[in-house]
DNA sequence: CCTACTATTGCATACGTTTGCATTGATTGT
DNA sequence: ACAATCAATGCAAACGTATGCAATAGTAGG
């Protein structure tokens, strides 16, 4: 129901803005911000001495009294360091770029958190952006990172055999991937243990009793989606459970969950449990399972993963696998970090253990 | 169900990772990267010559044969403008913060992403930052923003009466309120229409039958939480119905609601409906429900706001104001731009409009 | 043919900071 | 008392790009 797209658009008091304005026409930045010289002059130093004396590495340089002189003229003026110019002299720009899918899709956000948490306790800044489509746009994104000089890169978006990877390894310039990860392993990563993730998975649904268990994987050209493939491969043999049973969706989206659950529906009409590779996709399996007269978990069970905000109060709520993604994302933080103190040293892998949150969606095969 | 949060760490395949090892000890960019001067030198002509032929501004001053041979240069090193130099003698970054209260808050991540779409047309990069915390911990972000040169910033996290916004007046650096706003309007802005929002609800509720209605407030020193239920009073008198039961919830989120439901059930217990401020805390409302045996909406309908991922999902599925969050971002972006193009310009307010989605939770009133 | 343009290019400085090296006193060892 | 050392500071040259101004050459007008 659709009440009203348009879009008012009034004009408001003015106020402070014309503080600024009176002054001459074009006029950029008319208080002329304050900078390393005033204070220089200020302290009656040079500006070397004003830049070490503000700089706590280079402090032990100077003297007691002309430290303390310099910060109370810096304070005094306002002065406050311009990290541009300090950018371009020291070749570091204490910025790091962070490449999402999309920012939308709620495993991203936690992530995200957790990586300007981790970096800004060591001073550095983000810079964000959403790489949705093509390799083509991929390859643009990443340029104007480099443009911008960033000290690093963190990719949320490689898939399997990723060309920004590979172009960082080649610009020289650290990256580390995170949630997917990459076969060539050229570049640190923290992921989930997907393996883990679905040997849980089968062996809550094992214990349950389903022996017809099917799997409804991810793309299998993004490492989530394969690894957690494989993983349903390898946790179906351990218990001695048809492992070939499985659907790819074309997306990780709940429409193409649907997609490929009527499919797999058709194909495999005598599972009694699906795992599906995320949340969203299980999502999916909700629909097609109500469009198919089936009832979840009465006639099929259903296990997610993720556990995305809100998978706990729909109906009926979703046993799914809690990653870490917060923590994924300091993780990723803090081992580029670590690259960026020693680019030399081996790739390493971080793996996080998931979480199996049982809730209504699983329960026993009817007995039928 | 906690089975393993230990983390495993292993090393991985080094590969590339010695191709530029094997160097000086500490080169910290071995392919030194090349310059304007570089591509210069291979033109045969001055820097300043590439630096126009290269500036699609300044370009109409510089020969077409010589732009050519500058590009083919150019092309032919892998030459890569250095944005942070550009932004040091230009006096702008071309990059816009992006400060958040949270962007774990499913409201956040599309305004963001409608932020960074329009803003990256432009050529605009996004600096992000979270400042969840109390108004220190602002100022203090705001600041780093600032020390990186930022050339406008978008301020999502804004109280009606904020100290941010003054900062950025007074440095004279532009500034846009998205989401939230701010009572003395010297700043532009892009917000729900939050009364037209209330007015939608009640207009619904009374249709419906309800004459007791509640309103669940969100904090009141946000403009959010404030306006809607100034508009909540509003809708609510112009509909002849009491306007005065409300409960203040602390946050706005799902264990404040469920303390503010509680709280309401008390004090107002002959309410047949709730209008809550948001959708988390609407989420709230029916965890209070359900333990007071209530249920929704048979005994007490429920509203929500802003219609979030997946509560068309939940039990009952919410009905809810969708906003028009992605746009919202991208408005703010728009408003930003302008107002780099003309600072002096009155600060503008832009108001989108908010659309009912009717499901579940409401119902006509229980006839006893 | 000379002058006044215009179009194209180069020269040099600036942006604000960092940092290697030189300089200045002061201090220590012999 | 003199050399050697050391601590504290200043000097000056970067970093890579943008841009005002000067210089050059070519062109048109008279």
């Amino acid at each position: 129901m659709r009440v009203n797209t348009a879009l008012r658009r009034g004009s408001a008091f003015t106020g402070f803005a014309m503080m600024w304005g009176m002054r001459a026409p074009n006029r950029p930045k008319p208080p002329s911000r304050v900078t390393i010289r005033d204070v220089a002059v200020r302290a009656r130093v040079d500006i070397s001495t004003v830049s070490r004396a503000l700089n706590p590495d280079a402090r032990h340089l100077i003297s007691d009294e002309v430290v303390v002189r310099v910060m109370e003229a810096s304070k005094a003026l306002g002065y406050r360091k311009n990290k541009v110019a300090s950018a371009l002299t020291r070749g570091r720009s204490q910025v790091i770029g962070v490449i999402l899918p999309d920012i939308e899709n709620s495993v991203f956000p936690p992530m995200v958190r957790g990586i300007e948490e981790r970096l800004a306790v060591s001073g550095y800044a983000v810079l964000i952006a959403n790489a949705a489509g093509a390799a083509a746009d991929r390859e643009r994104v990443l340029e104007q990172m480099f443009e911008r000089q960033v000290d690093g890169v963190v990719v949320a978006t490689a898939s399997r055999d990723d060309q920004m990877i590979r172009r960082c390894i080649l610009e020289n310039i650290p990256v580390v991937l995170v949630n997917r990860s990459e076969e060539h392993r050229h570049a640190p990563e923290v992921v989930n243990d997907d393996f883990h993730s679905m040997q849980l998975a089968v062996a809550h649904l094992v214990g349950l009793g389903h022996r017809k268990i099917a799997h409804l994987a991810g793309p299998l050209h993004l490492s989530t989606g394969f690894a957690r493939w494989q993983g349903f491969q390898m946790a179906a043999q351990s218990h001695r459970v048809a492992a070939g049973h499985m659907v790819e969706a074309t997306e990780f989206t709940r429409q193409a969950g649907l997609i490929a659950c009527t499919e797999l529906l058709k194909r495999y009409r005598s599972s009694t449990a699906i795992v599906a590779s995320n949340d969203l996709i299980a999502l999916g399996c909700y629909d097609a399972l109500a469009a198919a007269g089936l009832r979840c978990p009465h006639d099929i069970s259903v296990v997610g993963h993720n556990d995305i905000p809100l998978v706990d109060m729909i109906n009926p709520p979703l046993t799914t696998l809690r990653i870490q993604h917060r923590e994924m994302g300091r993780q990723a933080a803090q081992l580029l970090l670590e690259r960026l103190a020693s680019p030399e040293a081996k790739p390493v892998r971080v793996t996080l253990a998931p979480e199996l949150m049982i809730r209504s969606s699983t329960a026993p095969p009817r007995s039928g």
